[in-house]
DNA sequence: GGATCTTACTTGCATTCTGCAAGCGAGATT
DNA sequence: AATCTCGCTTGCAGAATGCAAGTAAGATCC
């Protein structure tokens, strides 16, 4: 658990890694303005670390090659259990922008959530798991 | 998620958490001692940060006035799913000490686990869940 | 095809946080 | 009474972080 800890013990790598999974973010810029405002240095150190621990790819995309795509790998994807706990936990002890619908499903469903976030990995489908919404800037989690 | 973060998105607080939950951890020294070389100034100030947010609470051991006993509150044993999850990750992706029995033990019998870690809080139930194993220092978390 | 815009970073610098060693006061032990 | 233990503080050097500005390579626009 410290080794798991040195790589994203820290405020800002699990909230990239939660980014990439349920929200749709991609690139550099996504994770910028996200609103919860990192750094742009600390975010290139955070991105370079995930992907020097195997947690995160980059590659430039095809359409435009000045972008680079980061994208999980199945060791990232695989937090997904560990993430949702922490959701859970945050929903039932903390305030949250999150609707308590949201939050209800993601208990009582959590072996169908986990698989659905799973697949939209593997296919690599864009749709974001989780939609915008209101709650001041940051979403649900 | 963010909120959760700002609580104990840091290299040590989480390490205090599984001390307290499944190490047989109390006091001050026990923390300090544990090995992975927490900084005393450090420890003390994620201890009033983990009370601060209700995850701990502190009390003076009746027998020794001085001793100070940390216990986790009803909001701190919660975490143990997170942990769990984080654990079976670190095992899975990373080099542990931790026997594979255990771990494998962990996966399969996630509900009984848990129930038992609760279970031990409850009742206030001194023995420590995990035992202490030789893989360097750390134990298998 | 040159000016401009975008994207993903760097760089410099001030502030904050961390690690380490030493010290300290209240309470326990001998 | 002297000493020891426990849970902290304190001082300080070095590392990490936040912020603003800059930059190079690639895309876009007229």
């Amino acid at each position: 658990m410290s080794i798991s800890l040195e790589i994203f013990g820290d405020r800002w790598s699990l909230l990239v890694i939660r980014d990439l999974m349920v929200r749709g973010y991609r690139t550099f810029k996504d994770f910028q303005e996200a609103g919860e405002g990192i750094a742009s240095n600390v975010l290139t150190e955070r991105l370079r670390r995930l992907e020097a621990a195997g947690i995160v790819t980059r590659d430039a995309a095809k359409t435009d090659r000045r972008r680079v795509n980061y994208r999980l790998t199945e060791k990232g994807i695989d937090l997904a259990p560990m993430l949702l706990e922490l959701l859970i936990w945050g929903a039932r002890h903390e305030e949250t922008a999150a609707p308590c619908a949201l939050i209800s499903r993601m208990e009582n469903e959590r072996e169908q959530v986990l698989a659905e976030v799973r697949r939209r990995w593997r296919e690599n489908d864009p749709e974001p798991f989780l939609p915008r919404f209101k709650g001041k800037n940051t979403g649900p989690s």
